[in-house]
DNA sequence: TAATGTGAAACCGTTCACAGCT
DNA sequence: AGCTGTGAACGGTTTCACATTA
């Protein structure tokens, strides 16, 4: 569970869970978007991501986005409101570190960029790698991290060095400003609290798969046969 | 919320959440037991993947991990109780389809084969790859997967394709028989029920990060002062 | 004595069902 | 006529607190 303003800036809550299923509703609109599709309502909505269409609304109601009955939702408006819910309008801007093959994959990947995450420079030990650049992001010497994000002053990380390395180059990150940082190394990071992480463990996830698989449950959706009046 | 047999056989629930912290518990037992911890106690464990010792006790009870009051658990009854339930014993065959940066970083990462995973084919579209290899892997043309999916039989599939071609991919690995996939592309598959899917998406994750950040909410965990008697 | 194992309570998110708008 | 928005019921997970056991 996380905290929000609303428009009128009191605060209310955005359960967790709630916050990845809002990116999964934008990734969709911006489709839908693309294709000219101008609304559309939450049964809609909802089959898009394999949820019910009641977690849709009560969603899109609890971050304030407006809807009109009897009719269903602005797609435009929704990726406004969405957007403006995951920080779409911020341009962040992020430091990689660790140029290995996940670091390398990052650097080339452009769904990041495309939804508002600029990574600004790479740093790895690797002296070899020193100098070069991918994808136009620089890669500087790990030596020269601290002194780097003072000066380019990104507000996220992406971590993505080896397991043994992660827990001291995340402290390195905390004291040289970082704000937030996205883990990939399979190790619990130590952090001061008022820091963000979000852990994505690769192994994690392959055992998660292998369990939903051994123990049969078929993470089948979409229960619910919405009320039919009477 | 997933089911799972107990050693008697009887059918247990083990809440979906849980399955997210079993994977955590065992990594952390096997570094301690690479570095000859035998054993440790509920309120250790919990510190080291940032949980309450409450949910450790509970989560280890649910899958009847048996500890000795008064003392602990046993590091290696722990990694024995928890592979199980998470299915590292069994030697799991995996296809990877998508040879493009992540599929390659995904080749090459050594965690996944450490737990169990096997890469035992991959596929791509460009030729310039196909007949190729990557430590190991022999690399397969896209056109062929089918028949070889059905004959090296893999029981799990990696995802790494452009999100356009994700639901079309999907849907062939489905009827080739393959069990689960590990979705990497930014889409949301159409899949038989039946079928196992976890889904990882970059900029999701990312998008998660920055709503962390900017609601201002701590992930800091660990609230109970653990009870002190009268 | 020290730490587990576990009913029971508290909490939180989801689902239901329908009143209320357009 | 149709779909949203939401109070209330429900169900699952976490937390509490303590009896239990080595």
């Amino acid at each position: 569970m996380q905290h929000l303003k609303n428009a009128l800036g009191s605060s209310v809550q955005l359960p967790s869970a709630a916050v990845g299923r809002m990116s999964l509703y934008l990734r969709e609109l911006q489709r839908l978007s693309d294709n000219g599709v101008m609304s559309l309502n939450s049964a809609e909505l909802a089959t898009l991501i394999e949820v019910s269409p009641a977690v849709v609304r009560r969603d899109l109601s609890t971050i304030g986005a407006i809807g009109r009955r009897g009719v269903g939702y602005v797609t435009a408006d929704l990726i406004q409101s969405i957007g403006a819910v995951l920080g779409s309008e911020t341009s962040w801007t992020v430091a990689l570190v660790g140029v290995g093959s996940l670091g390398t994959a990052l650097l080339r990947y452009r769904g990041l960029q495309r939804q508002g995450f600029h990574i600004v420079a790479a740093f790895d030990a690797d002296p070899r790698l020193v100098g070069t650049s991918i994808c136009g992001v620089p890669i500087y010497a790990a030596a020269e991290m601290s002194k780097k994000i003072g000066e380019l002053k990104p507000q996220l990380a992406v971590l993505a060095v080896p397991a043994e390395a992660a827990t001291a180059v995340a402290s390195e990150l905390a004291d040289a400003g970082i704000t937030g940082i996205l883990n990939f190394a399979p190790a619990t990071l130590k952090l001061p609290k008022e820091m963000g992480v979000v852990n994505v463990d690769l192994a994690s996830e392959m055992q998660r798969l292998a369990f939903t698989v051994t123990s049969g449950i078929t993470g089948g959706a979409v229960p619910e046969a919405e009320n039919q009046k009477k």
